[in-house]
DNA sequence: GACCCTCCCCTTAGGGGAGGGTC
DNA sequence: GACCCTCCCCTTAGGGGAGGGTC
């Protein structure tokens, strides 16, 4: 051969099979100056050398850790053994950042479902007295109404506050409603008292109790007569509240396009009389 | 109050504030009709409502989730309880892919430092005789020269192979090269016999067994008088070639922006004459 | 003076043509 | 006929102005 077999020179489509690549990433990596061919004829055609594959390679490897074009760009101009220790660093924590953030992503879905599954088959005529176990929440602070001027901008509040008590908590969590068991009793369920996220992660606790429990729909904070219902529900069977009520819409604002048909569940803590 | 709380309006920059957006987000959120202002003044001005923050939520959840602005309007436009439960499910694929994407990428990454890190207080003169345990590889098949043209081609196919055979497998890591026993000791170490990935998922193995191992400096295939220094070396220490030689570029082409000083490493199978 | 509006340009990493020359 | 070239337009989810009207 007179040719050594390394600067045989193969053109853009032979290339891009050699090395498992779409014409268009070359031509683009050509005009970044990232991975340019290694000559060009007379007719202006691109000609590149086998070797030139380990660049290749190298940028998709540079890819899979979560490299950007630039960084990858800049790396090639000025590398050393030692840079790459540095820069391997920097690169573990930004992919340790991407796998808790679609961890949580995977803890969401996971908690939504849960609370919306059992919503497909549920009667929502039917009231009924039942024993639930604890659940984690968030509990937010008591609504102050003198500063907020309504129960959304409380809603609101309650945010802000809780970003600022747990910076690193998921607040994509449903948010619902709770009401003193003084405020229930007295018939005054307008705004309610707290709210709170319905967060596995959450210090606080939705207590393990007897609720009695009810369904109505309706737009947000538009409960109708459930209250009353479900109150002589309990009186009727020979229960008595006892503790706070939660006010909670389980098939979250994704299950809908209109405001006015959501589902809500109230749940009065009880005791038998 | 005249006015009941919740129809109050909303300058954009005070909705904004409410639902911790950017001003330039709710303007893109208009412009594409995912979320309009409730009203419009006479002077232009956009106005929404205080329940407008919960589709601010939403549309926020949504993307925690991992879907992009066009899955969520389409979801705002058609939504059920049924069609959530059937989004949950591709989604939660979706996540897991995302997951198992970046857990590779990190697994990748430490593989490498594993591998580079040693190199930078390596003493790159020095010959030695040493124990290695085995390591996980993935190693190719025998390299058929009259297929291809030349060491790059094969290499090039061995990667097409690996793919084939493991469609599974991350193929960005090192890819390095082995010469069987018998060539190593007709002296013919112009081109591999098989590459093979340095990958801890291989079920191949680099044996474990006693190493000569040596260094130097040079480009791809351009390993000057190692071979011949190394085993004389072998020759000179009372012991004898018993197995395949393994050329290794530890520092990996990251660490260079020069193709022609990559460290390389020889170890040829040895055992006491 | 602070706030609002509507353009308009910019970013990532390419993918997919159209129109015209080359092997 | 198959391959190559150089424009040029398109995609995501907004961010950041400029220039001109409004509270």
């Amino acid at each position: 051969m007179t040719n050594t077999p390394e600067k045989e020179h193969l053109s853009i489509t032979d290339f891009a099979e050699l090395s498992r690549t779409n014409r268009s990433t070359l031509l683009y990596y050509d005009k970044i100056g990232l991975l340019s061919p290694m000559t060009r004829k007379e007719n202006n055609y691109r000609y590149y050398t086998y070797p030139q594959i380990y660049t290749v390679e190298l940028i998709r490897t540079c890819q899979a850790l979560g490299m950007s074009i630039d960084e990858i760009k800049n790396l090639r101009n000025e590398a050393s053994p030692k840079l790459i220790d540095e820069l391997f660093e920097r690169q573990i924590e930004q992919i340790e950042t991407e796998i808790n953030t679609w961890i949580s992503a995977r803890k969401l879905l996971t908690t939504l479902k849960s609370v919306i599954h059992p919503m497909l088959s549920v009667d929502e005529k039917a009231f009924k007295v039942e024993y639930v176990p604890a659940e984690p929440i968030v509990l937010g602070g008591i609504n102050d109404y003198n500063k907020c001027r309504n129960d959304h901008a409380a809603y609101a509040q309650f945010y802000v506050d809780s970003k600022l008590k747990y910076p690193d908590l998921d607040l994509n969590y449903p948010a619902w409603a709770m009401y003193s068991e003084e405020r229930i009793k007295n018939g005054d369920w307008v705004w309610p008292d707290r709210f709170y996220f319905f967060n596995p992660d959450g210090y606080d606790k939705r207590p393990a109790a007897h609720y009695a429990i009810g369904y109505t729909r309706g737009g947000y904070g538009h409960t109708g007569d459930l209250y009353d219902r479900l109150i002589a529900y309990i009186n009727a069977s020979g229960y008595e509240i006892c503790g706070p009520a939660f006010e909670e819409y389980p098939l979250t604002e994704l299950c809908y396009t209109s405001d006015e048909d959501y589902l809500i569940r109230l749940m009065i803590t009880v005791r038998k009389k």
